[in-house]
DNA sequence: TAGGCCATCTGGTCCT
DNA sequence: AGGACCAGATGGCCTA
C-alpha cells in the first residue's frame, strides 16, 4: 500500500465495509428487539440472536400450524434449543420458569438423537405434532405427566393487570415503544434507571419472586418486588409476545 | 489468564 | 471498473 492512490482507495473500501457491517449490526439489533428477551444491558451475541430467532420463528409457526398453545415450559425449551447456558438462563428467567427443572430438561441436549429428557414435562393433552425445532430430535409423548401449570398463574397475573398499566404511555420519550409486528409484541427490557418510575408497566414485566433463587417462582407480587427481582434477572422485562401467544387461542 | 465476542482491516471473488 | 460480499487475521475489551 505504498501508492497514495491505492491507499486512498483502500481507505474508501474500508469505510464502505465498515458501513456495511454497521448496517448488518443495525439489522441484528432490530432482530434482537423482536425475539424474546430483549435486553439493552445484556445484549445477546450475534450468534445467539440468530439462533433464538430461528427457534422463535419455528416455535410460533408450530403454534400456528397446530392451532394449540403449548405449555410454557415446552415453548421456552424449544426457544432455547442450541443456545448457550447464559442465554438459556436469561430466557428462562424472563419467562419465570423453574430454572432448575428447566436446565435439567436442557441437559443432554447435545445428544440430539437420544430421547429428550424434558419430554417428561410434556403435557398429555399436547398434540403429538408439536415436536422440536429441526435438527433437535423428537419429543417423547408417551408419558402422561401432569402439565407444567404455568397458565393459571401466568394468566391470572396478566388478568389482574389493569389495562392502563399495559399502556406504553408511561415510557419516556427516549424509550422506544413496544415493538408490535402483526399484533405480536416483543419482550422488552428497560434500563435500570427507569425502574423507579416505570414499575407499573405491568404487561411488560415478568412476575418474579421477591427473594430467593430464580427457580422459586411466584407470580403476582407488588411492583417493588418486581423491581428488585427484575434487577436480579438482569433487568429482564417480559413483553406481551407470549401473553398474546398463550392467551389468543 | 484464557476464552468469547466484537470491530476493523484486508485481499479475493462475484456481480452489475 | 467499481462496488458488494465474504472470510481470515488481528487486536481490544470483558468476564469467569
Amino acid at each position: 500500500m505504498k501508492n497514495p492512490e491505492s491507499f486512498s482507495k483502500r481507505q474508501e473500501a474500508n469505510a464502505r465495509e465498515r458501513n456495511r457491517m454497521h448496517g448488518l449490526n443495525d439489522a441484528l439489533d432490530n432482530l434482537r428487539k423482536v425475539v424474546p428477551c430483549y435486553s439493552k444491558t445484556q445484549k445477546l451475541s450475534k450468534i445467539e440472536t440468530l439462533r433464538l430467532a430461528k427457534n422463535y420463528i419455528w416455535a410460533l409457526s408450530e403454534i400456528l400450524r397446530i392451532g394449540k398453545r403449548p405449555d410454557l415450559l415446552t415453548f421456552v425449551q424449544n426457544l432455547c434449543k442450541g443456545l448457550s447456558q447464559p442465554t438459556t438462563n436469561l430466557v428462562a428467567g424472563c419467562l419465570q420458569l423453574n430454572a432448575r427443572s428447566f436446565l435439567m430438561g436442557q441437559a443432554g441436549e447435545g445428544a440430539h438423537h437420544a430421547r429428550s429428557p424434558y419430554s417428561t414435562f410434556y403435557p398429555p393433552y399436547h398434540s403429538p405434532e408439536l415436536g422440536t425445532p429441526p435438527g433437535h430430535g423428537t419429543l417423547d409423548n408417551s408419558k402422561s405427566m401432569k402439565p407444567y401449570n404455568y397458565c393459571s398463574a401466568y394468566e391470572s397475573f396478566y388478568e389482574s393487570t389493569s389495562p392502563e398499566c399495559a399502556s406504553p404511555q408511561f415510557e419516556g420519550p427516549l424509550s422506544p415503544p413496544p415493538i408490535n409486528y402483526n399484533g405480536i409484541f416483543s419482550l422488552k427490557q428497560e434500563e435500570s434507571l427507569d425502574y423507579g418510575k416505570n414499575y407499573n408497566y405491568g404487561m411488560h414485566y415478568c412476575a418474579v419472586p421477591p427473594r430467593g433463587p430464580l427457580g422459586q417462582s411466584s407470580i403476582g407480587h407488588s411492583p417493588p418486588h418486581l423491581i428488585k427481582s427484575e434487577q436480579m434477572l438482569g433487568h429482564c422485562v417480559i413483553g406481551t409476545t407470549l401473553f398474546n401467544v398463550f392467551t389468543s387461542f
